[in-house]
DNA sequence: CAATTGATGTAATAACATTACATTTCAATT
DNA sequence: AATTGAAATGTAATGTTATTACATCAATTG
């Protein structure tokens, strides 16, 4: 799924993000957005859902924010869990795949019949540039 | 810290979530406590910071719910990471600990010089029970 | 008692997200 | 080219979650 195939909302929204230093609330979007024609919340969010959907972007729970995937071209949705160091300080995150930590949560949910759905991990701290 | 130690606002939150099934969104307790004299949300935002301090009650960032601790008596404060499963069906939340999890992203982040603050780790998906 | 600190009450507002419904776009099929 | 069905869009209204601001009250302590 290139940049090609979107359309002119979602595309204007990845281009917002994939633009910013840190992470962005989906208002924050919105406003940046406003000369483009955007004028509700809903724009932003139909746009994200299908970007979070192809794996363009990524949702940072424990903020209530969204970011560009770092690597969007080596399918980071087939790479499994993402996690995430976030700098609540300047904003950078950080993200990173760890088959162990995937493993040991894989196998903890397969123990107890648990099937497994969306997986958040997010540290939040402070960056070395900001320590 | 028990539950002696706590003001009567923090108590009766705690309350509601220890009788709770599942998390509660602050607004659901602030309703359940409307009888006992609650008026506004901040009574309930309050009261769950302390108890969030104490590591008494968890929040869930991926839902924006409150749960109580499982094992308050055991300090969960002091057993570093703490993860959940939560099932999107019926709401169960199960906490646990996994000390090479905790391993890795500790050294994910001591690599790159990242102070480790909070740190969320969440699975949602499907309980055995509601599979 | 005076001063400090922590907790509380209340209203207002901010921040985040969804529902509902009408309309448009666009590709596939006839 | 016209039909049509799916996906996307526009807009308003509403719902949900969380914080700011300010006044008051209660316990502690010097
Ligand atoms: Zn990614
Ligand atoms: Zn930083
Ligand atoms: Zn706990
Ligand atoms: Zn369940």
């Amino acid at each position: 799924m290139t940049t090609q195939t979107l359309t002119r909302n979602q595309g204007l929204v990845l281009d917002v993000l994939s633009h910013s230093e840190g992470p962005l609330s989906a208002y924050t979007i919105l406003d940046k957005l406003r000369d483009s024609g955007f004028r509700a919340p809903l724009q932003v969010y139909r746009a994200l859902d299908k970007l979070l959907e192809f794996g363009l972007v990524h949702r940072l729970e424990s903020i209530n924010a969204f970011v560009a995937c770092a690597h969007p071209d080596e399918g980071c949705h087939a790479h499994g869990i993402t996690a995430f160091t976030i700098c609540e300080t300047c904003g950078k995150v950080t993200e990173f795949h760890d088959h162990v930590i995937e493993d040991r949560l894989k196998s903890f949910a397969k123990d107890r019949n648990f099937k497994t759905g969306k997986t958040t991990i997010e540290i939040r701290g402070t960056c070395a540039g900001c320590a």
